[in-house]
DNA sequence: TGTGTCTGCCCC
DNA sequence: ATTCTGC
DNA sequence: GCAGAATGGGCAGACACA
């Protein structure tokens, strides 16, 4: 059997994997089997049989055989096309953890936007190798893009075992969790232990066996592909064989990574900006030439350029191929990606706001009720309006594009029923009872992403569209155009079933209006410009949402758990209680956001004195404090002993003038409970 | 087969 | 989801 | 005002293990 190229050298770099880090090569020239990869075309692709006795590999010690089965995913791991732009070399891992190192530790905006589109030119520049969509990805912590089904569904705990194993046979995860509770955070767990791969780096020379992104982002890809009996130690075994082969700095990067938190400071936006920096200067530069009047021309250019990438990324939401097409094919080939029926768009998402607020902002208001379920968006192409083409039938995605259609034959039905033209809605799916009354959104939840007993369940919980927007109609894309445009257009097209909206120009009138939403049992009321366009991603001043006053609960702190990130010395969590007789407790939730660092450093160092007993991150903590807690509702709980749960908590104050026999009991919780109900 | 634990760019 | 923080 | 970080409850699905 002949494996060449990207593949060859993946398969390589996997069976070193699964064997551990002692396996050398023989004869086989890396240099040249170097291959770029990227995310386009088909690549051919070969399956080995036996890693072990395959020609080419020769075990060298180290540390053993581990996992000795290969991974054989379903789906093709190498979809990576053999591009032109070969014989260059592939980024080392070792080389992006040292510059996201860097960026870390840098806090001025404009300085860590270069030093991404640096980033960004060095993975994809020309004449360097080919790794700008997989860094473009890795640098927001992600190995796919969000329009991807795939997952590597390793989470901690996985993560936390397969360093531990890395680190040696004296590691166990009770040990890796402790120094989780010390570091505040699982990269510098993992930079703090000298992996095996060091060890057996050394054995064979400097330099040699150094993992490449591209290594890296085949080996989490194949273990994402892996599924079935078995693939829970087999994902341990592959990413233990990562761990082995790194260095501090890149064991911090590879654990951040699969866990999806890179904690660089570096998010979209900032993303967003280096693309357009790192390919598209030439562009704005040659725009500013022609254009000299005014304003700063270069200036100019380039926010055009962030905003050719930024509808690029808000219909195709993958980072890495909107890298790609900037520096491959520049303005135009961003702006050729437009709207798509079946492709969904980012969300238009809103902030908090007060009838006020809308009314002063926007004069005349566009009022309608925010339902409390989940946010769906709906792609249609009936059979009768293919043009030539087949149609599409109703395809529904959840706010982060999963394609949900499965789980909501209800609202299959629905659309088809009534739209007779190419669309794409935005709207709220809600569980209702017989009578079509809402019901609590936990409901939802039952249905949203339900894979089995859909028709089972269909009958148990009833769930309802409310249709509230439209993208495009009938060949017409809408973002841009008003609000009323738009809401005109999905009357249209959904007739008497399109969510209704009143307009009102005084806050009395919004009052009343959403007393009334409230009184239906739904969330509370959007507050929408009726002249804005729909700004996909965007949380702007143009929507916005208003809901009650939260409510408040003096709950007791029966426990704690050691904070991440900036919080790492601190208690980042509270376990609360609430009365239930007799000097006990019953619990009720936890409470993290909130507080002000300064609010936080008070309160661990007060209750430090009163800890009781540590377990890992875990803390349990004699009843001393009283918080004023807020919340949006109280819901029932499987979880808390008092059986029932805080919705959306936060922490409001400490109630230095109560003791904890002052503090709310468990019979008014449930009281409180009964009326949110009825 | 039943139960417990973990995971999800999960939903909010 | 909510909230705080630094720019 | 924005982006980023650090956190909440609860559900179904999937896997491990007894």
């Amino acid at each position: 059997m002949v494996v060449e190229g990207a593949v060859a050298e993946r398969l390589l770099d996997d069976f070193r994997l699964l064997l551990g880090a002692g396996v050398e090569l023989v004869g086989v020239d890396r240099e040249r089997l170097a291959d770029p990869v990227g995310e386009g075309g088909l690549g051919a692709h070969g399956t080995v049989d036996d890693p072990g006795r395959q020609k080419g590999l020769r075990p060298t010690g180290g540390v053993g055989a581990v996992g000795t089965r290969p991974v054989r995913p379903e789906t093709d791991p190498y979809r990576g096309a053999f591009a032109e732009r070969s014989r260059t070399p592939r980024m080392e891992f070792a080389a992006f953890a040292e510059r996201a190192e860097r960026l870390a530790a840098e806090p001025a905006d404009i300085e860590t936007t270069r030093l991404v589109a640096d980033l960004l030119a060095a993975a994809g520049g020309r004449g360097k190798s080919d790794d700008l969509a997989t860094v473009t990805r890795f640098l927001l912590g992600r190995v796919f893009p969000a329009h991807d089904t795939r997952t590597l569904d390793v989470g901690p705990a996985l993560c936390r075992e397969a360093i531990a194993r890395a680190a040696g046979p004296n590691v166990g995860a009770a040990d890796v969790e402790e120094r989780l509770a010390e570091a505040g955070e699982i990269g510098a767990v993992a930079a703090g232990f000298d992996f095996g791969g060091q060890r057996g780096l050394a054995a064979f020379g400097e330099g040699r066996d150094r993992l490449t992104v591209a290594a890296v982002d085949a080996a989490l890809r194949e273990l994402a592909a892996d599924a079935g009996d078995g693939s829970e130690s087999r994902k341990r075994d592959a990413l233990f064989g990562l761990f082995n082969r790194c260095e501090p700095a890149e064991a911090k990067l590879l654990a951040r990574l699969v866990l999806g938190e890179m904690r660089l400071g570096v998010g979209e936006g900032t993303v967003r900006d280096a693309i357009a920096e790192a390919f598209l200067a030439e562009a704005s530069a040659d725009d500013g030439k022609e254009g000299n009047d005014g304003d700063d021309p270069t200036l100019r250019a380039r926010d055009e350029a962030a905003a050719a990438v930024e509808r690029a990324l808000q219909v195709t939401n993958d980072y890495g191929r909107v890298a790609v097409l900037a520096r491959d094919e520049g303005l135009a080939g961003l702006r050729a990606e437009g709207l798509a029926v079946g492709r969904p768009v980012q969300a238009m998402l809103a902030q908090a706001g007060t009838a006020t607020d809308a009314v002063e902002a926007f004069g005349e208001v566009a009022v309608e009720t925010k339902f409390d379920g989940a946010r769906v968006q709906v792609h249609y192409v009936p059979e009768s309006a293919a043009e030539g083409g087949e149609g599409l039938g109703p395809r529904v995605y959840s706010r982060n594009m999963d394609d949900v259609t499965d789980a909501l034959p209800e609202v299959v039905e629905y659309v088809e029923a009534r739209v007779s033209v190419p669309v794409i809605l935005d709207g709220e799916v809600v569980a209702v009872d017989d009578d079509g009354d809402p019901l609590p959104f936990q409901e939802v939840l039952r249905r949203f992403r339900r894979k089995h007993d859909v028709d089972r369940m269909r009958e148990e919980v009833g769930l309802r569209l409310h249709a509230f927007d439209c993208l495009h109609a009938d060949g017409e894309d809408l973002l841009d155009e008003p609000l009323r445009a738009r809401h005109d257009l999905l009357v249209d097209v959904l007739p008497d079933a399109a969510a209704s909206v009143e307009f009102a120009d005084d806050p009395e009138a919004i009052e009343v209006a959403e007393a009334a939403a409230l009184d239906a049992g739904h969330e509370g009321v959007m507050l929408k410009n009726p002249d804005a366009a729909y700004t996909p991603g965007d949380r702007g001043r143009d929507w916005l949402k208003r809901k009650p006053d939260v409510e408040t609960l003096d709950a007791v702190v029966v426990g704690a758990e050691w904070g991440e990130g900036r919080r790492a010395e601190l208690f980042g969590t509270f376990l609360l209680g609430v009365g239930a007789g007799d000097d006990e407790f019953a619990t009720i939730g936890k409470v993290a956001t909130g507080l002000t660092d300064e609010a936080l450093a008070d309160l661990t160092e007060r209750l430090k004195p009163h800890v009781v007993s540590e377990d890992g991150t875990e803390i349990e903590i004699r009843p001393e404090a009283v918080l004023e807690v807020g919340y949006e509702e109280i819901q029932t709980s499987p979880t808390y002993s008092s059986g029932y749960a805080l919705r959306f908590p936060r922490f409001v104050g400490v109630r230095d003038d109560k003791s904890v026999g002052d503090a709310d009991s468990l019979e008014r919780v449930a009281r409180l409970a009964g009326d949110g109900a009825e």
